[in-house]
DNA sequence: AACGTCATGTAACTGGTTACATGATTTG
DNA sequence: CAAATCATGTAACCAGTTACATGACGTT
């Protein structure tokens, strides 16, 4: 489905960048939900060169480092917006090894469930705690609430969305935890 | 990783299967955190055979119909046992296109964001009633409630935090909505 | 001068999907 | 007897990760 292609037009459509940048980009709240690393980034904004959906000048930095400054083109802005609104299927599964661990727990005996169950909470519990820093930081960078029309809206959607799955995940954990005594 | 030679060992562990029964296991509720397809499923089983972490004894369907029913080795059973207690760091990338989508809300108009979250509120609710008739299904086949030692209850946890999933997702997008107007 | 970050690329490999291919069995 | 399901496999391709490789810039 190709959908880097359409996860590197959409960060175009916010800003010129690198792909040094688009690769920083994934490291935020985005890449929550996407991400991809550099090696797989390059060859790919040569792709969409090629398909003329993108295109770049390049930029000196400093004294002779050469980069890459990425824009859309008329076409990809094109494509982004076809396939923005595009519906499509929810996708069944979502994987997670811890997940398929559980599946199995009858292969475990109860002190090794428990331990396993614990250790995960611990790891999604500091993994909320960074992310509700993150929304602290960006909220008080804001001066208006967040609504339809600020810049910040996908990026606060995204947060939000980030810390709500992980809330659940955490309360389904305690509930497992407290159903194996 | 090779998670998937561990999912068919998992599987194994509960009962003797055929290729077939593994990638039917996947239609279930362990498919909403892990899946592959029978093409993907095949070379594995042949792969684990020559590893002699599985062994199959060939079966005869009917009048001629050859179907292999797979076991787990000691040596499998070891393998299996030693990765389900193994800690993994949490994955920090669950691939949602829909979420990436939603990064890039600033590129939608409201009407076009209204719809497309509308549209996924009503894919993710009817996902939710079939895992909930499910479960409804599952709880009625138990005499006893679900605790650590039924052999439900991998599945039960599996299926319970699907469904909790779906909630989180639907009431996010309900917000979601909600902040749009 | 050393270290961390900025910046770009390729090669080899692994994981996963789509499509091709075949045939038996069961159920309506 | 037709259609759905059971059952097994391969080939080609696409997506994604790990490792290799290089060098400039900024800060301490």
């Amino acid at each position: 489905m190709r959908v880097l292609k359409f996860a590197i037009l959409g960060l175009l459509e916010q800003d010129k960048m690198t792909g040094y940048d688009i690769a920083a980009a994934f490291k935020g709240a985005l890449g929550q939900f996407w991400s991809a690393k550099h090696s797989q980034i390059y060859p790919e904004l040569k792709k969409l060169v090629v398909e003329e959906l993108i295109a770049f000048e390049t930029v000196i930095q400093g004294e002779k480092l050469e980069k890459k400054l990425y824009s859309l083109t008329a076409k990809g802005t094109a494509e982004l917006m076809d396939w923005i609104q595009r519906v499509e299927a929810v996708n069944v599964s979502n994987k997670d090894e811890f997940m398929l661990k559980t599946y199995f727990i009858a292969a475990m005996d109860k002190q090794e469930a428990q331990q396993l169950f614990s250790n995960q909470l611990n790891s999604r519990q500091r993994k909320l705690e960074k992310l509700e820093q993150i929304l602290t930081e960006l909220e008080a960078e804001q001066k208006a609430p967040i609504h339809f029309s600020s810049p910040e809206f996908g990026h606060y959607l995204v947060l939000t969305r980030a810390i709500e799955r992980e809330k659940g995940y955490i309360q389904w954990l305690e509930r497992s935890l407290a159903l194996m005594e």
